[in-house]
DNA sequence: TATGAATGAGCCTTCATTCAT
DNA sequence: AATGAATGAAGGCTCATTCAT
């Protein structure tokens, strides 16, 4: 109700945020939270219970703001539009979501935290798959039941689900790995148009060779 | 040199590694790792000088174990083979060895290690980089430049370096999203060939479409 | 005067009691209180100043309504009745006050906070010494004096005060020692008047002998 | 081995006793403990692995030390010895053991702690109840049997138990009551003998009214 | 009268490291 | 080469209390 509280709480969330983002959970110190925030050490327990309860907060904070700024499929799509249509859409979404300022920014912004959840989700993870994640995989996979065929075998789709969801993610994984070994491209924020055009047109190219070996097969 | 000695390095070692990959730098602690070695507190910084002095070997140590046993290029390829077929031993490797048993074993294995090191590089891993990861990719660039022809632009190279190691990737950082979502493929290293079969196919696609786009182009 | 004034703070009084006899002053904390009694942390304070407030008005009114309940001299006894009689009454009265549910309740009882108060008095207890415990003291030594004859040392009297009040006390303190060697004789509760005929008649033996012993010497 | 080492775990656990006894386990913090002791926080951990820890092994120290100092049968005693002459043996070592400097020094000496452990025993307790305590008990019901005499009612015997340990054992709980209102007789220390001298006689007599009525029954 | 928010002090514990042996 | 003992720094959390409302 009263703004200042509002904002104890709201400012120990971003700053919170930030650095498990940076440093991840383990390293992370409420101590460094509730001075950063500028309030006492014992408003972080008082507000979220523990450093668990602070972190799920944050977690479901980022899904909830990325899904909700850049949904899995764009709102400006229509049914009238071609399954490939709506996958590049999907590929923008995606990518925007991970990569863009505007969304979790990569790894060097809310995307590590997303991306360490990934590797090792905690129990607030579990819930945000459920959540966000398989309802954004579904919508791919029905895209891609369109643009392959209805005779395409199950397995084929799911399978060009993680090749297609791959290829966006890795910028956000390979990030340090790219710094080094291709550093014309970084940061990758900037090269993010050119980088959904590509993602599409290859994953376009491996979706023709999956329908036609399942057309030969 | 006395074997004695050799083995308790060695020990430490190996039970670091486990450890480390399970848990994260942070997490594991010396005495954890001691215990499970059966070693003294006191004897990791003896041989190792610190906690970080330990990690960087495993790291070097992983590294070194994983490419000697899949290498980037299978040794059985030869100049003469195609480019395509070239491909595919290399896409064959790059799987093998981060997700198989016999390699890194994905998630669940030292691939968890790895996964976090490409995520927040250790002073560790900028070495391993120049070692391992650049020649790596160096050798896919080559590749790609066969099968796309000479013509091609140097980004959309580099750009499907990505997408087709994302692919690879992905089935290691994904490793817990798909036991929810897709739990009939799991464990992934059961189905490493047909992971295999469709990164190759989906990749010879995409790279057909980068191909007839320059063409046009 | 509002009633839910009173409510509130009696509520407070009442779950205070139960918490600080089963937990002792330090390990209870005012938010278990609050908690129990459903009011905010705060009405602690606002009502008793700080916890060592509430703490001493729990102890009152403990001793004032376990006396009042159970006076040192049953109200059924008139002077005319024998000493021995009285003494009889006496120790029935103190036992059932310790013991019985109607009363504190032994050790799983408000007994308990009794009992810890006496070993480690506060503050508070200073005061209910004075207001009860000394004038309960002097009624038994009257009874004593009658029994023993006036000729005794008053040293014997104030030896033979403890060991009575001993004898009934250590049903309280030793409850948790009777349950492991001597389970059979609990809960305590269940032989309040077996205990009351033993203590008297033993006391009863035990002051002969002070008295034979005053007439040889 | 090296006294230097011994003398750290010896003197955090001599004024880990002090100062548990002083304040109760609660109140008593490891820092106090080690700053007393001249040593860091982190070597009570060390040797006791948690506070728990150090408490049970003082609570352990303590009982060894008192019984061993003052057992419940004094070795003077033998077999021909009377009945009651070893009764007033007993009542003395339990006197001297919870009473006087030399053993627990009573509610201002190692007495407090225990006298805590009896109210609200904790895991460290129940093993010292099988060890010493039933032991001891079980040296008086013989005694009491050669008394009272084979055809006593078993309950007559354990009330009695009941009766003698009570009064011994009053002096320490009752001691800030005592020091109120009986200040002649404080420090209680000063009058064991006398205190001996009268329970020994109270409980004969006290006996002597059991038998008494067992022969009348 | 009563409360939710916020605080500051303090506590137990963990951990990497060092040191004497 | 290897260890057991000991340390200092830091971290998460709890708790009684205060304050503005």
């Amino acid at each position: 109700m009263n703004p200042s509280q509002l904002s104890t709480r709201e400012r120990i969330l971003e700053y919170a945020g930030d650095m498990f983002g940076k440093k991840g959970f383990k390293s992370t110190t409420i101590r460094m939270i509730a001075q950063e925030a500028g309030v006492n050490v014992a408003a972080v327990n008082y507000h979220f219970r523990d450093k668990e309860g602070l972190y799920a907060e944050v977690i479901e904070d980022i899904f909830s703001k990325g899904f909700a700024r850049f949904p899995s499929l764009d709102p400006k799509s229509d049914p009238a539009m071609s399954a490939e249509d709506r996958l590049k859409l999907f590929i923008r979404g995606t990518i925007y979501r991970i990569l863009s300022p505007e969304g979790w920014g990569g790894l060097n912004g809310k995307g590590r935290l997303i991306a360490r959840e990934m590797m090792e989700p905690t129990s607030a993870f579990t819930q945000v798959i459920e959540t966000y994640i398989r309802p954004h995989k579904d919508r791919l996979v029905a895209i891609l039941w369109e643009i392959v065929g209805k005779g395409a075998r199950q397995e084929d789709i799911l399978l060009s689900v993680v090749s297609i969801l791959g290829q966006c993610i890795y910028y956000v994984y390979a990030t340090s790995i790219i710094e080094r070994v291709a550093p014309e491209y970084t940061p990758v924020e900037n090269n993010i148009d050119k980088i959904i055009d590509h993602v599409f047109r290859f994953s376009l190219g491996g979706l023709e060779n999956i329908k036609a070996d399942k057309e030969i097969a």
